[in-house]
DNA sequence: CAAAATTTAATTTGATACAATTTAATTGTT
DNA sequence: AACAATTAAATTGTATCAAATTAAATTTTG
């Protein structure tokens, strides 16, 4: 048996995996600040775009299913970041829409990225580079699960 | 206020994170036939290369804590795959040892790994550079805390 | 055109993983 | 030797993920 195959040094997922997990966990200091786990922040990145979106198309954007956002978006709700009510034209959707409250949390995010950017130790061509392979990697397996 | 820097397609944490998991769905169909989560294989991983080992160091190779590992490795040793005892020399630590039957199924993972390779839709250039960017990203994050 | 079947969207449920706290053992200091 | 500090794992509470469920809309078929 080829044994080498199923070392972790030769897997590509392990490092992904592992330092998608370290880099959100730099998140959260400064994410505490304002009271938001790492999914919560990218759904209110969204909002802040979008202002009003569906559940579905928020989703789309975030890669995340109906399952994760159901509850992150009570939560959101709660806290009186966003507003939920159910689409008129279609009684199965439901809306999404930022709140006053909501919108005045960007004041504060604001300073989240870039304290992030000093913490990835790698140089603007490696980050484009690296931004660029995971943008293909997504985008390719997005579509291979669709067709 | 710069608006830019907030949206989601300017951030490099996001497509890491998102890609991790898409990536990570891709082997739950091949895992789900030798029982195992994600998680649970990179466990396995190490110890087919290991045999033996601390949860500490188990831990360090995964960038795992035993807030995961604790509750995981249970779960493997109910499956017969490992067997945990406390240290002699230290009472603290636990080790960890596979089993004959955690031995046996490397024999039915070792098409995971192929399968996987088969749905990464990069070319083994850009593979590559993803691993290496993705490891300095890994490696100079773990130090950063370190240190 | 109406009823049944299929598809779609969100919710709920159960299991896993993560972060923080706690407990227990070891090491270092005086 | 006694106390404080450190280290390792376990525990606890919260969040996320996957699968099953519920409800609404659309499509198919008689």
């Amino acid at each position: 048996m080829n044994d080498e195959i199923l070392k972790l040094e030769n897997q590509l997922c392990f490092p992904l995996y592992a330092a998608a997990k370290e880099v959100v966990s730099q998140y959260k200091p400064w994410l505490d600040k304002i009271g938001l786990t790492y999914t919560q922040y990218i759904v209110m990145m969204v909002m802040w775009e979008y202002k009003t979106i569906g559940v579905k198309e928020l989703g789309q954007h975030l890669y995340l299913d109906s399952g994760t956002l159901t509850p992150l978006l009570k939560r959101l709700e709660s806290k009186d970041l966003v507003r939920r009510e159910r689409s008129k034209e279609d009684e199965r959707a439901v809306n999404i829409t930022i709140t006053e409250a909501g919108e005045a949390l960007k004041e504060k995010a604001i300073e989240v990225p870039m304290k992030l950017a000093s913490c990835i130790p790698l140089s603007p061509e490696e980050s484009r580079t690296l931004y660029a392979l995971l943008y293909k990697l997504l985008k390719q397996l997005d579509c291979g699960n669709a067709g």
